[in-house]
DNA sequence: AAGGTTTCTTGCTGAAATGGCAAATGGGAG
DNA sequence: CTCCCATTTGCCATTTCAGCAAGAAACCTT
């Protein structure tokens, strides 16, 4: 057994005590039995990706963050003004159909996880150099630029570069298809 | 069997042949036979992560490229149109429910015509100001400010001083309900 | 086209892992 | 203590596994 995966378990038993879920409720979402979600958290069953491709769309956690996780900075302390690097400004009242967010993204030396969660993201630039990795692809938008995707894919959102990005975020967790040209199922 | 996981093996394949190995050199360095790794890739045996995780590592990509499908180019380029002193520049595709634009109104000396239509729109001041007559309202948004509204309500948008106002407005004719709204910067 | 070499696929085997029901265990609240 | 909910585990018919060795296919070179 290849030691990174004895983590893999233990990193979903956390998640879904972080979300205060219990077995049988995760289980039903990524239709499987509890003994088998039980097992495969306390490594007494093999991680297949038949097991855990349905949990990490539940968890919102991509599969590389489950085998290979990023080990957070112990030097670092836990910032309290911002959040993620990043200066949230919403635009739109709480409730909203469509969240919409100007967010400033500070300057990161370290390339976020990518996440998924249901919903779709649009994106506009206002200023500064935007990293997007999306998926397998690893894309740089620039001022006036705009990008629209699926956030079920894989994704990390950044600043690229010294200087802070200036984005508009519009967020629809409706999964409201903005665009139509996904080639899904 | 997940249908992701169908691709698995034919993008495995696919990455060996771009990198000229033969079945038995990878299946050399990943440290499995050669017929584990030619039913793998065939998709004649279930991919599991003790298969997958060292043969990732001898071809260079990350797991999650392996099993999630690539995605379309999110960001979006359309030609730019120029209508009655306003310079638009759509963000999103023909066709979609919710049409997204750049647009750019020209100072103007005359006051135009309030229209009505179905829809909501969402606008965001990027630079410039911008008076919005909205039935009897008559509201000037500078930049960084925000507002949506009903269209159905007679509507007039221009700039407001010498200089053009750049706005990016979000326009969805389902009719999804939002109430009008500013924010601060 | 023939022969030889490399590359890939597949039949076969005992061994190992699987899935999920049902029963057992654990632990907190009253 | 007792109930209740969450979790673990015993069980076992069934499926999958690993890799050797043989067979098939592709690809040369002459």
């Amino acid at each position: 057994m290849i030691d990174e995966l004895k983590q893999v378990g233990p990193r979903i038993r956390a998640i879904r005590h972080s979300k205060g879920w219990t077995l049988d409720q995760l289980a039903a979402m990524a239709e499987m039995s509890p003994s088998t979600l039980s097992r495969l958290e306390s490594g007494k069953r093999q991680a297949s990706l038949e097991l855990l491709i349905p949990l990490t769309r539940h968890l919102g956690v991509g599969l590389d963050s489950l085998v290979t996780p990023s080990v957070p900075d112990p030097r670092v302390r836990r910032p309290v003004i911002r959040k993620d690097g990043m200066v949230i400004a919403p635009l739109t009242p709480e409730g909203s159909p469509v969240n919409t967010f100007k967010i400033t993204y500070e300057p990161v030396t370290e390339v976020p996880e990518p996440r998924v969660h249901d919903g779709y993201e649009w994106l506009y630039v206002i200023s500064g150099k935007l990293r997007l990795l999306l998926g397998d692809r690893d894309l740089v938008l620039t001022r006036g630029e705009a990008a629209e995707f699926d956030t079920r894919v894989p994704h990390a959102i950044f600043a690229t570069g010294s200087r802070p990005a200036q984005v508009l975020s519009i967020f629809n967790s409706d999964g409201v298809r903005m665009h139509t040209h996904t080639a899904e199922e």
